[in-house]
DNA sequence: CTGTTAGCGCTTTCAA
DNA sequence: TTGAAAGCGCTAACAG
């Protein structure tokens, strides 16, 4: 049933060290040989044993993708381009899920499960803490963040700042004033700094543009649907004053306020534009304006990194953030004049 | 740097049989060596070599997950349901994604990659052809399928017929009687049937409350927002009687049928009622009315079937159909009569 | 171009 | 309760 290299060998009488040769493609080796052993291990059904190979060469043909949750837009997609990526080169893909952040106490992520496991690890946008990252470094393998910045750690992302400052540029654009914020990272991990980095550029656009901040107008919640709802709910049923547009932290963010306005007879744009982040699959059905990023380019570009990496080539450049593309749809108007 | 049993073994002042007892708690084992054991290995900082224990166990202690892509809602929460009950055994994900239905000619996936790598196989509701099937019951691992049946194979998921009969069945109770379906299937596989399984249930149903099945009010899509929307599109755009409620094989179709209705002034649900399979994350803020399944559920009882087989044990049922739950939300309504 | 021979780092009899 | 030794299946010198 099980068919070895030494049967392999046997049947093709040459030695295990040809057949090993020959099937791996190695120079120096007869044609004509090569070609019965090839046969022979057809005909037997051979297969490697990746196991014996890895022990053999300390090399595992594989490569490890940490998440802090897999369903997630921009998670799933940056997983399924560094999943090309693997397979067009023969590697494996080994997944560790976090299952969503946990905060700070206990996290089920030890240095034992890649250890000796992966040849290099790729991390999607999780806050690692400075002793964690410290712990994977010890590993001593290849490492790379997608998605966001990971303290001290290279990383394949946009620019969330000049992303974030776009889409508020945007809305002061059509002329907008009254400028709301759904920000994230209300049940994230605190070293995860992407809520951050464009809550602060909305802000700092906002000043540039000598616009005003209320307070009462940013509002917190975790990139999901359901907290852009959720948030949209307590930002509409507050008395005063309400803004003309609002910028939101995830497209996810955006569509649950899109969801909660409709609830409340509150028109898109006429009373209030709405933008974005991500061109999230659900954004173009929902005419959503926004600002598109492409986690699935990311993700074959993270693993081209670290293929080219593992194969001792020249390491592609990559300290250029990612492109982001604003995209006007029919969530942004210019203001509506009082009537 | 790298250390391996035979220098704990040295340090310890014991061979390595009895390092390895030790560490894996194997019984007759002097309390007093395996706490020194214990003690060297951890200041040795020691992890055990995973290819040389699957060389000489011919374990891996690895699952592979087969998935046409991770980007859905369904695929991704099962994966997360399924690397949770994995993790917790100790065991690795090996994830296998297809990037997308291939149609028939090409598929990237081989026998290869799996063989001699991993102990177990979950197939995430792929349309496996009977001769791609046999080739993975070839290698003669466990095997199930999780999202939809899979020729000739166990499998975790809803009872699909029954699901969308009671979504039918929810219209057809409020007094609909001129109901349309958007159904999925137009990119998939021919081999995934869940499409036509929802399809046939709704025309059976449909059937026997002596209601009309009008072929211009059931549209195919592929079960996306984006095809959702294109669907409803193409529903809306035609002459003629428009149906007062429509069927969606999936919640991302209906909330794509959603966003194309609110674009035409289609008022949901006064003058169209509209439900659902899933619970989709956007489903409750869009206030969805669904069937609702529990894809993490699905992939926790998968991998826990799989799991209780490597370990010998007796296999838990897993034969009947996975619950479903309808849930009405703001979507749906009685007709409301002609004025 | 091909064969021999050590390992790679563990587990697992079989003895002691 | 512990040790010695034989693999597991492959790769990688080193000879020839």
């Amino acid at each position: 049933m099980r068919v070895s290299i030494d049967d392999v060998a046997a049947r093709a009488q040459v030695s295990t060290a040809t057949v090993s040769r020959a099937l791996r493609g190695l120079p120096k080796v007869n044609p004509a040989t090569r070609a019965r052993v090839f046969a022979v291990a057809e005909e037997m059904g051979y297969v490697p044993s990746p196991s014996a190979r890895r022990l053999a060469t300390g090399r595992t043909k594989t490569v490890g993708v940490l998440v802090p949750f897999i369903d997630r837009w921009y998670f799933a997609n940056a997983l399924e381009g560094i999943d090309q990526e693997l397979r067009e080169h023969g590697y494996n893909l080994l997944l560790f899920s976090l299952g969503g952040y946990m905060h700070g106490q206990q996290r089920r992520f030890t240095e034992q499960m890649v250890r000796k496991q992966i040849d290099a690890l790729v991390v999607l946008c999780l806050g690692l803490s400075a002793t964690e990252l410290a712990e994977l470094q010890r590993i001593n393998i290849p490492i790379i963040a997608v998605g966001g910045p990971v303290g001290g750690c290279r990383g394949v992302h946009v620019d969330d700042a000049a992303a974030a400052a776009a889409a508020t540029q945007h809305l002061i654009d059509l002329g907008h004033k009254k400028i709301g914020h759904l920000r994230g990272g209300i049940n994230d991990e605190k070293n995860f700094v992407v809520p951050s980095l464009r809550a602060e550029a909305f802000e700092a656009t906002m000043r540039r543009a000598g616009l005003e901040l209320r307070p009462e107008w940013s509002v917190a919640g975790d990139f999901t649907v359901g907290q852009g709802a959720a948030a949209a709910a307590t930002l509409f049923t507050q008395s005063g004053e309400r803004p003309t547009a609002i910028f939101c932290g995830s497209d996810e963010m955006a569509i649950g306020l899109m969801f909660e306005a409709r609830r409340r007879g509150i028109r898109i744009p006429q009373d209030l534009s709405l933008i974005g982040i991500d061109d999230h699959d659900f954004s173009a059905p929902a005419g959503l304006s926004t600002v598109a990023q492409k986690p699935l380019q990311h993700g074959l570009l993270a693993a081209q990194v670290l293929l080219a990496e593992l194969d001792g080539l020249t390491i592609p450049r990559h300290e250029d953030p990612m492109p982001f593309k604003l995209i006007q749809r029919e969530s942004t108007a210019p203001p509506t004049p009082p009537a």
